[in-house]
RNA sequence: GCCCGGGUGGUGAAAUGGUAGACACGAGGGACUUAAAAUCCCUUGGUCCGUAAGGGCUGUGUGGGUUCGAGUCCCACCCCGGGCACCA
């Protein structure tokens, strides 16, 4: 009887899932064991072998434990929330939810296919109201949580509140409140707190709330009506399409992750991760003890800014409006009030023709935003008016600086000339006119704020609705603050660098320096980031011409401003020690700054010495301690002098919780007098409306705001939606309990199944979703909602599978000739040396080339086809293949009949380029070059003649394993004969698959050999955890295999062929041997060398012709894990009426594996040269007379005596000559 | 630059410091067959000697080291992949 696969497998599918086998209940009288994987997006490509890689080898573990007795809980469901529903609703207006529970059930066919035990009653999907209403409800919780810093944990917020009444806020609660992760914050007494409206004491507690409203800039694109993340924003037009985008500020929920970032770190030593996996979360936090160090400036002018108290702020709202700082502020009104006295012709001149209401709107004059003063402003419509005078070259970079600045702030800025508002004052009107109407009201003018009294533009007065700036610091006036992790180098400072973007620069620099400095400034910001990779070792930067002074010596140190020093990072300025850090090293010798050794034996003429476990030799109190004393030291002198203190800095930052879409969950806040509440338990879930289009509104506003009575009790609610790890960061909870509808999880069923014993899926995900579960955890733990401050205790990250993908490349025979493909006639132009040979006419593909192809990404990479009209050339439309593995992304192009296309790489560089046909690529050969025959109409092969006989070579697609590289330029290495003109491609690689080689062909697979096939090869392929590429030449190997297997139990003829003869020792050591090795490599998650192991029983038993239950019997259930279909089918036929999941796993048992003899490899000086066989029980000593005493022996040693012998029982002879 | 992985035949890969290349694919040869499919058998790291049986040398990215013995441990370097990046 022939194995076929087909029928079992259907047959067992169907029974599998009419007994609901693999029903879990929280059944408490067995030991448990929960295997989780990342839940899947379901995109409409369907699953590929990538996905059923992390899927077969946890269902392997699960089923094996289930033999073992465990009750093990397994679960799947869909992470359906997500961009790709999103972008396909925009498109075609269909609901998102419908398109994603087709998905969802197309997944889930496949994945039925693949003969998965999960328990699909508890199936979760993140888009479902039953399952997002805890979602909110844990934001609810969030909200309402602050995290006790001293205490290291999340607590109610009430517990907050009552604080502050009682004790008010000072600020050496600083590191207690706020872990001083938050900017310094303004102080209160509990007076003032009781005094406070009940919107000054929300917003005050919003700097606590572990989920927060904030503010964040966002690119927005008007012409597409969507918010864009930055890597679709080039060049300050949009990616797909070139449209202008807009820097425009909204109000954004964050998550205080940073709370967290001390127990994110202490967590992982419990943690059974991968080292890789750690490593990342680690660095991701980027935890650095140090201290704060502050430098008084030295110039008299520079007195710091008055605290809001000095300023005589009573504790109202207004305290809490001010963007910039104190020293800022004061310095600031004084230059505006000046200015407003003596403005120029021009700017009088202007000011009479449109003050008032003259323009239709107000107009404010000298007014401060942020840290400039503009001309004039127009407040509603965010649009400055500047008049500019005689103009050089360095202020018209500045200028150019100030708009790019006073755009971020969401403001336009229009210029004029003096002469023109002279010549014709009313046309400039006109102008503005103009320009006012044509921009929508962003923000509300406050009226209160009346330009005489408040010349302050604050943030609150222009931002779109409410948000909340800073508390008041105590202002960075007179000082500037470093951090350091080396404060033991203190005397070795020399001198002290800003970030070019320091608000200090412009500040403290001295106007005969002014020049050279903004100068400086204006070129180092401009630098893009690109720049600044590219050439680390270049040094520049300026200085300032101030001095501070040094908290210990009292010394002057010179303020310089470099661009090694990041804005984003600590304080943004750094003391720079040339002596003991190599990057101010290099500064000060570019510079010709003095460098001060700070350790002994340090040779500081050649580089700073960096190390830790030098001794510091600074004159002074330090001299003489080591590192790790002097850095103690040097901190309790700086807290003693007020000079500083310590400092625990980390790089984690807070994470953005909300997004401008539709697709996700609804945030359960709503809005009274401006100010965020969370609704009531009772209101949620909280469902998404309907919306009569996916798309955000004209102004801006989220999708959401398109939906109709969108408040609670006529207060506006929320129109952000979360993000996709929202969902993901609990849903393994859920598992636990589906259908709760009274708790996210009951208590019970949370304690009975914990953490989750095996957490299998990609580590693309080592710091996005694998950070937000843990901190998740965390807090639910804190606020004693779950009984484990961890997820997982062990994770496994499946290796990627990955394609052999096909680089574009260009191929010519001669480097002088160039093709340049010319997309408005349609024309390849080739030339040599730039002389133009010819010209090929080439038509874009037909549609029946291409139509019902599939185009795929692997994962982690992206491809964009470009959709051309075949008529005229002109550009249509990108459509996006995306895949950042399971849960993120998984897109595809499916290439449509009405859709001509050519292909082209993402970075819009390649703008002019030949056409390709992908479908070409569907050959397999592996140096298949293509060329364009014009006379035949069709790509050929250059296959049959040698390459040097071509005329031309152009483009090719050079089949090369896939790699994950975002940033590198030069991966690709062509090979002897191709000639590299352009490596970047690389870049962007296209991945295309055809009907044999498919990723996706999962069903195909299934068709021909089965599931189990596929079960065994995919664990085949190597070890878990490394990438492979895919190629299915193996696969035969594993159905040759289960065919080998089937035939054992079967005779020559159909019958069942299993006999119940006393097996043989030979029989049950093959056995016994197998049922170790599959045992022991289960457990280490080895499954290629288990697959490997049966390989080798089954061709054992083969030889031994064995058909005896008492052998085959055990070795199915063994098997049963792996190919779950083919041994119930056996195991029935074997005379089992209960499911093989019911069988008890068989137990090797050593006595059969025990050897009589032991075939000792002998070796000469480590080199093996014969072999012979001893019996085990032979001792060391005897073995080796016995060696010595051989024949053949005797004759290598041609008489000599081995100067030594080495005898390892059961191992190895070598004897030493 | 820093931090993690990794580098073994034509390919996927095995190998508690103890016979490198298990197992599988592919390739070559053979058997069966009218033929094909399927199945089975043999060979298969390189190289040299030998008619053959057999034997020698060499071989796990490179160079050193430890050891009776190194793919495995140590040092230095090269290359590939991933993460972070002028992180103070």
């Amino acid at each position: 009887m022939q194995y076929d696969p087909k029928d079992i497998e259907q047959k067992w599918r169907e029974k599998w899932q009419n007994d609901k086998t693999y029903r879990v209940l929280n059944d408490a009288s067995k030991p448990k064991y929960y295997v989780l994987d990342m839940f899947p997006y379901p995109s409409g490509a369907g699953l590929h072998v990538g996905h059923p890689l992390g899927y077969i080898a946890s269902d392997i573990v699960a089923r094996f434990k289930r033999h073992q007795g465990f009750n093990v809980l397994h679960p799947m469901g869909y992470d359906s929330f997500g961009l790709p529903a999103e972008q396909y609703a925009i498109q075609t207006g269909q609901h998102p939810a419908k398109t994603t529970e087709e998905n969802a059930a197309r997944y889930r066919q496949q994945l039925d296919a693949i003969g998965f035990s999960f328990d699909w009653d508890r199936e979760v999907r993140t888009s479902d109201p039953s399952f997002y209403k805890w979602t909110q409800w844990i934001f609810i919780q969030l909200f309402e949580s602050w995290f006790d810093h001293e205490a290291q944990r999340a607590r109610p917020i009430a517990e907050l509140i009552a604080r502050f009444e009682e004790q008010g806020w000072h600020p050496s609660d600083a590191c207690a409140l706020t872990g001083d992760v938050e900017e310094e914050l303004g102080a209160f007494a509990a007076t003032e707190w009781n005094a406070f409206d009940e919107r000054t004491k929300q917003r005050i507690l919003q700097h606590f709330r572990l989920a927060y409203l904030s503010e964040a800039w966002v690119n927005w694109c008007p012409a597409l009506g969507t918010v864009l993340a930055n890597d679709e924003v080039k060049d300050g037009v949009s990616e797909r399409g070139g449209h202008p985008v807009e820097r425009k500020r909204m109000p954004q929920w964050s998550m205080r992750i940073t709370a967290y970032a001390q127990r994110l770190i202490d967590g992982l030593d419990t943690l059974d991760w991968s080292d890789s996996i750690k490593e990342a979360q680690r660095n991701w936090i980027g935890r650095s003890e140090g201290a704060l160090v502050r430098f008084k400036l030295k110039n008299k002018d520079l007195t710091p800014g008055p605290s809001p108290e000095e300023r005589g702020v009573s504790a109202s709202d207004s305290r809490f409006r001010e963007t910039t700082n104190g020293f800022l502020w004061t310095k600031l009104i004084e230059r505006a009030k000046h200015m407003r006295s003596n403005p120029t012709e021009a700017e009088e001149l202007l000011w009479q023709t449109i003050r008032g209401h003259s323009t239709g709107g107000r107009i404010r004059r000298q007014h401060i935003i942020d840290k400039f003063i503009v001309d004039f402003v127009s407040i509603p419509k965010q649009l400055v008016i500047e008049v500019d005078g005689d103009i050089h070259d360095l202020q018209q970079e500045e200028d150019a600086l100030r708009t790019l600045h006073l755009g971020e702030r969401g403001f336009k800025v229009i210029r004029f000339r003096n002469e023109e508002v002279l010549r014709d004052p009313e046309a400039v009107r006109l102008r503005i006119i103009a320009e006012l109407d044509a921009r929508p009201d962003i923000a509300k003018d406050d009226e209160r704020a009346d330009e005489e009294h408040s010349p302050l533009s604050t943030e609150e007065e222009l931002g779109v609705r409410s948000h909340f700036s800073p508390l008041p610091g105590r202002g960075v006036g007179g000082e500037v603050e470093v951090f350091t992790t080396r404060p033991d180098t203190l005397f070795g400072v020399t001198f002290v660098t800003l970030a070019p973007e320091h608000e200090l620069v412009e500040l403290i620099t001295p106007a005969e320096r002014r020049d050279e400095v903004m100068a400086y400034v204006t070129m180092a910001k401009n630098r893009s980031e690109r720049d600044r990779m590219a050439d680390v070792k270049k040094v520049s930067g300026v200085f300032t011409g101030a001095y501070c002074i040094h908290p210990f010596t009292g010394k002057e140190v010179p303020v310089w401003v470099g661009d090694y020093v990041l804005g984003g990072y600590g304080t943004g300025a750094v003391m720079a020690v040339p002596g003991g850090d190599q990057r101010d090293w290099n500064f000060a010798s570019h510079f010709g700054l003095p460098i001060i050794a700070v350790t002994e034996g340090a040779d500081i003429s050649k580089e700073a010495d960096e190390r830790k476990d030098a001794i510091i030799c600074s004159e002074g109190f330090l001299k003489g301690l080591a590192v790790p004393e002097a850095i103690t030291r040097a901190i309790d002198e700086l807290v003693k002098l007020g000079a500083g203190e310590r400092r625990i800095n980390y790089r984690l930052r807070d994470a953005a919780f909300g997004r401008q879409r539709y697709w996700g969950e609804p945030i359960p806040i709503y809005y009274k007098d401006g100010v965020p509440y969370a609704l009531p338990e009772s209101e949620l879930p909280l469902k998404l409306p309907d919306v009569d289009k996916f798309l955000p509104t004209e102004d801006g506003e989220p999708p959401l705001a398109r939906a109709a009575n969108w408040n609670y009790q006529g207060h506006p609610l929320e129109t952000t939606t979360m993000p996709g790890w929202a969902g993901s960061s609990w849903y393994f909870l859920r598992y636990m309990d589906p259908q709760n509808e009274g708790r996210f999880a009951s208590p019970e069923a949370i304690d009975y199944w914990q953490q989750i014993d095996l957490y299998v899926g990609g580590s693309e995900h080592a710091t996005g979703h694998l950070l937000y579960f843990r901190f998740w955890t965390k807090f639910l733990k804190d606020r004693g909602y779950i009984n484990f401050d961890e997820p997982a205790k062990k994770l496994v990250n499946q290796g990627m599978i990955v394609g052999v993908s096909k680089y574009f490349q260009e191929v010519r025979v001669d480097p002088s000739i160039k093709a340049v493909w010319d997309k408005k006639p349609k024309q390849l132009h080739i030339r040599r040396n730039g002389t133009l040979l010819k010209s090929i006419e080439i038509p874009v593909p037909t549609a029946q080339d291409v139509t019902g192809h599939h185009v795929f990404c692997s994962y982690g990479c992206r491809l964009d086809l470009d959709f051309f009209d075949p008529a005229t050339g002109d550009y249509i439309k990108t459509v996006r293949a995306e895949d950042r593995a399971d849960s993120d992304f998984v897109s595809e192009a499916v290439i449509d009949s009405k859709s001509e296309y050519v292909i082209r790489p993402l970075d819009g560089w390649l703008r002019a380029e030949p056409v390709y046909r992908p479908i070409v690529i569907t050959d397999r050969a592996v140096d298949a070059y293509w060329h364009y025959e014009p006379g035949k109409r069709q790509w050929l092969s250059f296959n049959d003649e040698p390459l040097e006989n071509q005329e031309l070579a152009f483009w090719t697609l050079r089949p090369e394993i896939e790699k994950m590289s975002k940033s590198k330029m030069n991966v690709v290495t062509p090979d002897e004969k191709l000639r590299k003109p352009i490596g970047l491609f690389a870049k962007h690689i296209g991945y295309y698959f055809n009907e044999a080689d498919s990723i996706v062909r999962i069903p195909g697979i299934v068709e021909k050999y089965g599931a189990d096939t596929l079960r065994l090869y995919e664990m085949f392929l190597g070890p878990l955890e490394q990438s492979k590429p895919w190629d299915t030449n193996g696969i035969e190997g594993t159905f040759r295999f289960l065919r080998k297997f089937w035939n054992l139990f079967h005779g020559v003829g159909d019958a069942f062929g299993v006999t119940d003869d006393a097996p043989t020792k030979p029989e049950l050591k093959v056995l016994h041997a197998t049922l170790k090795k599959v045992t022991e490599d289960i457990e280490k998650m080895s499954f290629n060398t288990s697959v490997a192991q049966f390989m080798i029983a089954v061709n054992e038993l083969g030889s031994l012709k064995c058909t005896k239950r008492a052998v085959l019997e055990p070795l199915v259930v063994a098997l049963a894990p792996f190919a779950p279909h083919i041994a119930e089918e056996l195991w029935q036929k074997l005379g089992h009426n209960t499911s093989i999941t019911t069988a008890v796993w068989p137990k090797w048992d050593a006595q059969y594996l025990v050897e009589d003899n032991f075939s000792y490899p002998i070796s000469f000086n480590g080199k093996t040269r014969l072999q012979l066989e001893f019996p085990i029980a032979l001792d060391a000593k005897s073995v080796e007379a016995a060696v010595l005493a051989n024949p053949e022996v005797q004759q290598r040693l041609e008489g000599k005596a081995p100067k030594k012998v080495i005898v390892v029982p059961k191992r190895i002879v070598n004897i030493v000559v």
